[in-house]
DNA sequence: CGAACGGTTGATTTGTATCAAGAATCGTGG
DNA sequence: CCACGATTCTTGATACAAATCAACCGTTCG
């Protein structure tokens, strides 16, 4: 069931046709001979859980899409308080075109694959082909509402509510990733650590903790490991996020 | 001096070549026969202070550029707890293409000049135009990376640091503004109530009183008007912001 | 004039951070 | 396979920053 046991490690042979991501990530609107130009320059690369991709200020190589895993996007203060301002997830884009030096660190949550291209040629193919720049407006604009959705969050939810939502979050994208997913997933795993959870939302782990046991307690949710999370009440858990009942949610 | 004063209520005869935000806004790249169909679907509407330019979930007909003044993108929770996402200022763009109901608040905080298009033909031409869609990507990029430098304010910075922070980004802003603007502007006006700046930074307005007060208490600034500022010591002003030394900061 | 608005200041509450101790869980090497 | 140290997580006691509640001041404006 390891939908990424195809793709072995630093390889460069893996088709696009077989890619568990090929309909989400940037290259989504491209067309066969589009995919042989891309499945040319690609290569993949296995990042480690805690392994850093890229640190703020780096020179930016790569570029690529998130195959597998979970890397988080974040900012770090010199007295080390630390902010999460993105979660990669599979088909999320790293790395930022006509940019040369990163702006923030990613680094690898869980095993992340990798799909990466170099930066420059990518940054050429971007202007000649058009369906790649129009799925990367496309996702520009989506990253761009959710980082706004989630200002909200940090400036003036409770951490109760700050859980909820994430935790709502993790487990639409889930069910957006699986065959059928029409709806949320009921079942799943979190795959972050309580102190990613707390970088993520601006809150301490200690909180991250007391408020997911309260939402167990609750019968919100049921932990079945740390972070095997399942949802019990999924209209009572929209409801705890603080977010209209009608799904103005960021997509 | 008014650079609006081109640009007369309710009419489309205005050309192109005069416009003061044409080499920023979102027809930056375009050439002469691409502002010619623009100049054509264009019609400039005008805003008075407080007046709403759209609301979350109304549909969204038009798409345009701001020419003159300042709107605020904030969200509202149904009990009253506001966020603002984004201050609007010239030749920032209003609304997202392909998307036909808007996600956002947007208000006039002053008088404010609206470029706009209808929609569904804009997107068309976002479809056509490589220019007009490559600009577009840019900002929405650009807008990203800021962004994301204030959910680490609003994740974990202290009122006090918010406070410093928001002078200091207004300060450098007006600074550009200006003819030699080479450093940051050591007086200038705020232009924003405590109330506005509250909903910014994710504070009450008490609290914003409060911190500003005691900037001034500290004599790391000093109150001339309610909203007119003048910096003591602006190098005191960086360090109360939190942020490294060297100007790692948002653009 | 009085009402509305924006701002200040004080008293009190409260949600979350901080400090602290321990319990699970995981990985690794003996 | 077990023992260990290192993580990760939980739970409790306490401290504190900012929210809330409340009163009041100065301007502006109809």
């Amino acid at each position: 069931m390891n939908v990424g046991a195809n793709f072995s490690k630093n390889s460069n042979k893996e088709k696009c046709g077989d890619c568990p991501i090929q309909h989400r990530a940037v290259c989504a609107y491209c067309e066969k001979t589009e995919l042989l130009i891309l499945e040319a320059m690609k290569s993949y690369k296995i990042y480690g859980p805690g392994e850093p991709i890229i640190w703020a200020g780096d020179e930016m190589r790569y570029v690529g899409s998130i195959v597998q895993g979970v890397a988080s996007l974040s900012q770090t203060m010199e007295d080390g308080r630390k902010q999460m301002v993105g979660l990669l997830l599979p088909s999320d884009f790293v790395g930022r075109p006509g940019r040369s030096h990163a702006a923030f660190d990613v680094e690898a949550t869980s095993e992340v694959t990798l799909c990466r291209f170099e930066r420059k040629p990518f940054e050429k193919l971007l202007n000649d082909v058009p369906h790649l720049r129009q799925r990367m407006l496309e996702m520009a604009l989506d990253e761009l509402d959710a980082a706004r959705e989630w200002m909200l969050l940090l400036g003036r939810k409770t951490a109760r509510e700050k859980i909820s939502s994430l935790i709502y979050i993790i487990a639409q994208r889930e069910a957006d990733l699986r065959p059928g997913g029409g709806s949320v997933a009921v079942e799943f795993d979190l795959k972050l650590t309580r102190e990613a959870m707390a970088d993520y939302l601006g809150l301490t782990l200690e909180t991250v903790s007391r408020q997911v046991n309260g939402l167990k307690k609750d019968g919100v949710i049921d932990l079945l490991g740390k972070r095997q999370v399942r949802i019990r009440d999924i209209a009572r858990l929209l409801q705890e996020t603080g977010d209209d009942a009608d799904g103005a949610m960021p997509s």
